[in-house]
DNA sequence: GTCCCTTTGTGAACCGGTGCACAAAGTGAT
DNA sequence: ATCACTTTGTGCACCGGTTCACAAAGGGAC
């Protein structure tokens, strides 16, 4: 039986797989508070809303965790993926815009929770610089470098308008930094080798319109719409 | 009962495509400010940050729009693009839960901007029902179901805390709605035919935090980590 | 040890989506 | 009308990811 290197693992876990371990790992939490001591791929699978061989799979491209016949120990499987998503180290992150959502986000106590610090707090609006908000004091984005490099922060939250987010995301690229949380509704060009992730609000009410839509479409029967223009339209 | 269309398109839009079709009603809507008659697929796909290839199939799924050698006439794209998404009706939406993140989602601008309107905000705390955010008096929790029906509702978003998320959408549910955008940290159980989509900070960030981990293992060739237990841990 | 039961880990088929590359279709010039 | 040029729409090969289904592995009883 040759084993490779040290585990089953060289380095190469699947992208759809990385963005399902925080589920598991939320799953995996709950059943610690809990204090159940192992759980099977099945059990585990349905509290994370997946299908158990899914799991199965994803939990193997980590390493051989399980135990044939009982299942996984909860514990042992909640440090395995934690380490592996780099839970296991203190993230200081900056919040980049203190509108409504920058102060919902700094207030949010999810980030807290696993790894993740609210470090600083910046805007470019003088009447909100200064401000204290979730303990932090708000600086002002002429500050965006020194804070970065001052407080180590290395995932920088965009919540600026549309308008400035690309300037903003230029300046934290060019002071060091690789991964950005994009909250604006604008697309982002950066340079390789920098990961952005995007959250957009009303783009996921879109497509719930667009389901919505067919549904009500289906009950009444109109599957017949008008594909020409209406008559007035305004061009 | 078959049904048909005129076109090529017989209802069968992929799933990929209608998250990108916002994306590109976006773009448009840009080009459309700035003055522009036509677009073509490379520009348009450029902005919206695709692959050319993908756009122009993904506008295929919606019929034949295009002009070859020319390209897409941006007002006519915009309109076939809403009507698709069933952003030429309106939409309104509930928020549950007015946190941090409820009242940054009722003064979100971008909700208001496409087809969806904001029509009632709620809460369980006695402490904020009757304030008035966003032009709107947030109702007590217990007029849910009188609420949906009055105002129309029929898209409803949760911003509740992750215990009570499963209740109110339960509710939600058995009051007719089918899309819910969950806000919560909690995977949703719900009913064949109901439409959850999740945003979820936290998981966000956990993804950027393990590809910032490997980015800053590779640069510091410290691929060889412990794979075991550390020494001392509290289980 | 042997048998039976449970559950993992994975080979292999399948499926949706991506992107190349090109024929078809249109424009404009001459 | 013809030619040169542009750009769409799509056939096809490919790829990552999902799911099925089962052999392999472990536990417990006797």
């Amino acid at each position: 039986m040759i084993r490779r290197l040290s585990q089953a693992r060289e380095r190469g876990i699947p992208e759809a797989t990385v963005a399902r371990l925080p589920l598991y790992l939320r799953a995996l939490n709950g059943m610690s508070e809990r204090g159940l001591a192992t759980v099977s791929s099945e059990d585990l699978a349905v509290a994370a809303g997946v299908n158990s061989a899914k799991l199965r799979k994803d939990l193997s491209h980590l390493g051989s965790y399980g135990t044939r016949g009982v299942g996984y120990d909860v514990e042992y499987l909640i440090y395995q993926i934690s380490r592996e998503l780099g839970l296991t180290q203190d993230w200081a992150i900056a919040i980049v815009g203190v509108g409504n959502l920058g102060r919902a986000l700094a207030n949010y106590g999810g980030f807290v929770s696993r790894g993740f610090r609210v470090a600083a707090l910046l805007d470019a609006d003088p009447a909100v610089v200064g401000d204290r908000i979730a303990g932090l004091n708000v600086e002002h984005i002429d500050e965006l470098e020194a804070v970065i490099r001052r407080r180590g922060v290395s995932i920088v939250v965009l919540a600026t308008p549309a308008a400035a987010a690309q300037q903003v995301a230029d300046r934290v690229i060019a002071a060091g930094i690789t991964s950005i949380l994009n909250f604006a509704p604008v697309v982002l060009s950066v340079p390789e080798g920098v990961d952005i992730r995007k959250v957009d609000l009303s783009i996921e009410l879109q497509i719930l319109a667009f389901h919505e839509q067919r549904k009500t479409d289906r009950m009444t029967g109109g599957a017949a719409m008008a594909e020409e223009w209406p008559e007035a339209v305004d061009l």
